[in-house]
DNA sequence: GAGTTTGAAACT
DNA sequence: CAGTTTCAAACTC
């Protein structure tokens, strides 16, 4: 089945794909690891291939029939991760169709012996899919192991088919650092979330360049699963030994293979490489519809990833056809969306599963419905509900990097990829189909029902970074949705209430290369696809979107409505204004020529839609949609790598970061902000054409610069922080004077303090002031008998106030 | 806050 | 591709 047309998906991979770190995998390793594509005649779609050790992948895929096959094919190793795990903890969570929605949490100590197999030797933890399948609880926590294991069983049969299949632990966990969520769906393929270690510290979302940070880690999200996918990952065991790591880089090849009119299968081989001489680690996966995205980053710091139980529900409602992307710029954002299809059978029923990951700030919204699928799910809250779709999402992540988003907009297939490539976007691919019943319900956490109680997102909390798996039926999300959404895919994060609604309707015939696709582009339907559209999401987008609860966007007819994106946005929040819901990561604009919509912008040329910015005659929105399309295409035109990020990271890692046009300046020296190699404090290279460069290691005005830009920072930090305690204390001396008096306790009214005593406090100190003045008291002797004065003063302030206490004690008042 | 400087982007 | 113009941010006063 195809998921995408031939176009795009021939676009796809080349575009997302982090051409920087590719290389041709030979077909043995080193380490003894082998990686094959597989067949070409297969048409089995490889989600992810999930490689090294130190990665951390989580892969989320459905196959009915393949309980046999490794649907973790993709590999990527990047140091840098979205998702970051800290050591060895493995969650695992299970979902199982057969139960109930209900997540559970329950430390899994599976063996791992799956095809993709690894077995960590150092912590020795791996999860096994047949393992997992027998677990009766949809989705379970291991905290112990700190892994997440997302297991849909189908049935038992398929359960003792793939066991004696052979069938392998989709997701094999290595160092702990690795996160796999392997295929939801179908024959009971588990779900493996592979969490930071306890130790590990939390909320680690740590910038680009900080390559000192703890260990790098590579996570890989893959949802999506195919019963035609097929083991990809190289031989069992030897993987994981090798990933201890820290810092891997990972190499990707991706070879198209001719795309036939069906599906084009296109695969990718990633090369991990050990920057520390590890033995490196290749996988081929094999891509259906070429679809595959992939991230690579060198240098990572590690991110933790916190799962945590949330009772909020996420709830994905898909009804319009047309999408409101819009971008954010940090890094470190990952979204996941998946759409319904409207075009969904009546008699079958959809299932919702949500998966919600937040990494800091980021977060992974996963919704899998599905029309029509083989594997049932009995619920107690709903009726038998087949899951069909597989999706898989790979997030691999650069620190700096954005995501970028691209969401399926129609379901036709049953298997999506979804990676998040290291560069600047993070790309996500989701694909869901959902039945009518499914579509355009937003569910609120507040009214829940009894059925949205039961599908609890799941939230396993470790730190800043939070992933949560809800799974809902659909049918209860609609149930409980108290507004219904046309035509709009809403995203909702599941602790912080924030919704991404998009409309999913196609745009006018631009199809740029994703690669190139400023965040919030909507792609057209491929052709052939059915209702399958793409919308290039940039995570910042959601962020911009997540500050309205509920914005919705325009329907398949028109824009009208996705003018309350911006609009919205700006609206106070649950009686917040916008500034108290809004984290800005950047400056606003004050365009006045360009709409906007040309790349002095600096909003569109982040792939950002104009919000909260001083701009004129803005066209940098969801109004002007077709507008701004038309920016875009012009701009790619003019220069296809106009939305990539100018400065890419270093081979190396971080400090290796450059621009990749270099700089063209004359007369700032680099050593100012008009500079772009300067301001993105990095050094100016051999491609920069600057004249007077100054800024290069050795400069002696570069190294003046940055001690005093140091030294300002260490100043204005001890500042805020010697204000801070200052703030705490007055507030808690003011708690604890205030309330003595009347309670009687032990503390002293700060009511002493009064008009007339602070005058006579002041009185001494003028008078000690002058007195050191006449006696020619240098300075620091004037203003050390001045503070002596004050101190005396506070002394009979405080004994007048304790003896006046005692008496009122004795009167008893 | 107004005016100037600067260099990237856009244009020719 | 080079030169010029436009533009918005950075900077100065």
């Amino acid at each position: 089945m195809d998921v995408v047309s031939p176009e795009l998906n021939s676009l796809l991979p080349d575009e997302i794909m982090d051409t920087e770190a590719i290389e041709e995998i030979p077909q043995s390793q080193p380490d003894g690891t082998t990686a094959k594509p597989e067949s070409s005649g297969d048409t089995s779609v490889p989600m992810e291939t999930d490689t090294p050790a130190a990665s951390e992948n989580l892969s989320l895929s459905s196959d009915p029939s393949s309980t046999d096959h490794t649907q973790a094919l993709t590999t990527s190793i990047s140091t840098d991760s979205t998702f970051s795990i800290s050591s060895g903890s493995q969650l695992a969570v299970s979902i199982s169709s057969t139960s109930s929605p209900l997540l559970t949490l329950k430390p899994v100590m599976a063996t791992s012996t799956a095809t993709t197999k690894t077995t960590d030797s150092v912590t020795g933890t791996s999860v096994t899919t047949s393992g997992l399948q027998k677990l009766t609880a949809p989705f379970t926590i291991s905290a112990a192991n700190h892994q997440i294991i997302l297991n849909k069983v189908a049935s038992a049969q398929a359960s003792e088919a793939a066991k004696a299949a052979g069938t392998q632990p989709q997701i094999i966990k290595q160092e702990g650092q690795k996160l796999l969520v392997t295929a939801i769906g179908k024959s009971g393929q588990p779900i493996v979330l592979q969490l930071p270690h306890t130790g590990s510290k939390p909320g680690v979302s740590q910038a680009a360049g900080d390559a000192k940070s703890a260990a790098p880690q590579f996570k890989v999200v893959t949802i999506g699963g195919r019963s035609e996918l097929k083991p990809v990952v190289g031989g069992g065991g030897n993987q994981v030994t090798t990933l201890q790591a820290q810092q891997l880089k990972t190499v990707q090849i991706a070879k198209k293979t001719p795309t036939s009119s069906a599906a084009p299968i296109k695969f990718i081989i990633t090369k991990t490489v050990n920057s520390k001489g590890l033995s490196p680690q290749t996988s081929v996966s094999p891509v259906i519809a070429g679809r595959v995205l992939t991230q690579t980053s060198a240098v990572m710091p590690t991110r933790t990833i916190t799962l945590s139980e949330s009772h909020n529900t996420s709830i994905q409602s898909i009804a319009g056809k047309k999408i409101a992307i819009s971008p954010l710029k940090t890094p470190s954002k990952v979204t996941v969306v998946s759409v319904a299809s409207p075009t969904s059978n009546a008699s079958q029923k959809s299932v919702a599963l949500p998966v919600n990951v937040a990494l800091g700030q980021q977060i992974l919204t996963v919704q899998q419905s599905t029309s029509a699928s083989p594997v049932k799910v009995a619920t107690s809250q709903t009726t038998a509900q087949s899951i069909k779709p597989v999706q898989s999402v790979a997030v691999g992540g650069v620190g700096s990097s954005q995501f970028k988003t691209i969401i399926p907009l129609a379901t036709q297939p049953n298997v999506q990829q979804i990676q998040v490539p290291g560069s600047r976007f993070h790309y996500v691919r989701l694909v869901t189909a959902t039945t009518a019943s499914s579509t355009g319900q937003p569910s609120c956490p507040g009214p829940s029902t009894s059925s949205i109680q039961t599908a609890k997102p799941m939230v396993v909390g470790a730190g800043a970074v939070r992933m949560s798996v809800p799974i809902v039926p659909a049918q209860t999300i609609k149930q409980v949705a108290p507004k219904p959404l046309s035509s709009a895919a809403v995203v909702t994060t599941t602790q912080t209430q924030q919704r991404l609604i998009m409309p999913a309707t196609p745009l006018p015939q631009i199809q740029p290369n994703f690669a190139n696709l400023p965040p919030g582009t909507v792609l057209p339907l491929a052709p052939g696809g059915g209702n399958m559209g793409y919308a290039v999401v940039p995570a910042q987008y959601v962020t911009q979107i997540q500050q309205s609860p509920f914005v919705t966007l325009a329907s398949s007819s028109g824009f009208a409505a996705s003018t309350g994106v911006q609009t919205q946005a700006k609206l106070p929040l649950n009686g917040l204004s916008s500034a108290e819901t809004t984290s800005r990561p950047r400056k606003p604009c004050n365009c006045t020529k360009s709409q906007c919509l040309k790349l002095y912008c600096d909003c569109f040329a982040n792939g950002e839609f104009c919000n909260n910015c001083n701009c004129n005659n803005c066209f940098n929105n969801l109004e002007h949609e077709t507008e701004r399309l038309k920016a875009i295409k012009t701009c790619l035109d003019r220069n296809p790598e106009a939305f990539k990020p100018k400065i890419g990271k270093g081979k190396e890692g971080e400090s290796d970061r450059r621009h990749s046009k270099g700089c063209n300046c004359k007369r700032s020296g680099c050593l100012k902000n008009y500079c772009e190699c300067y301001e993105a404090k990095i050094m100016c290279s051999s491609i920069c054409k600057c004249i007077g460069c100054k800024n290069f290691e050795e400069s002696p005005e570069r190294k003046t610069l940055m001690h005093l830009a140091d030294a300002a920072e260490v100043r204005v930090q001890q500042q805020t922080a010697a204000k801070t305690k200052l703030s705490s204390q007055i507030s808690d001396l003011l708690m604890r004077t205030t309330p003595v008096i009347s309670s009687g306790g032990g503390r002293l009214p700060y009511t002493f303090v009064t008009k007339e005593v602070l005058e006579a406090t002041c009185e001494c100190l003028l008078e000690q002031a002058k007195k050191a003045e006449q006696t020619h008291q240098p300075q620091v002797e004037a203003e050390r008998m001045i503070l002596e004065e004050f101190g005396h003063c506070l002394m009979r302030i405080i004994s007048s106030a304790g003896k006046a206490k005692a008496d009122c004690a004795s009167i008893n008042c």
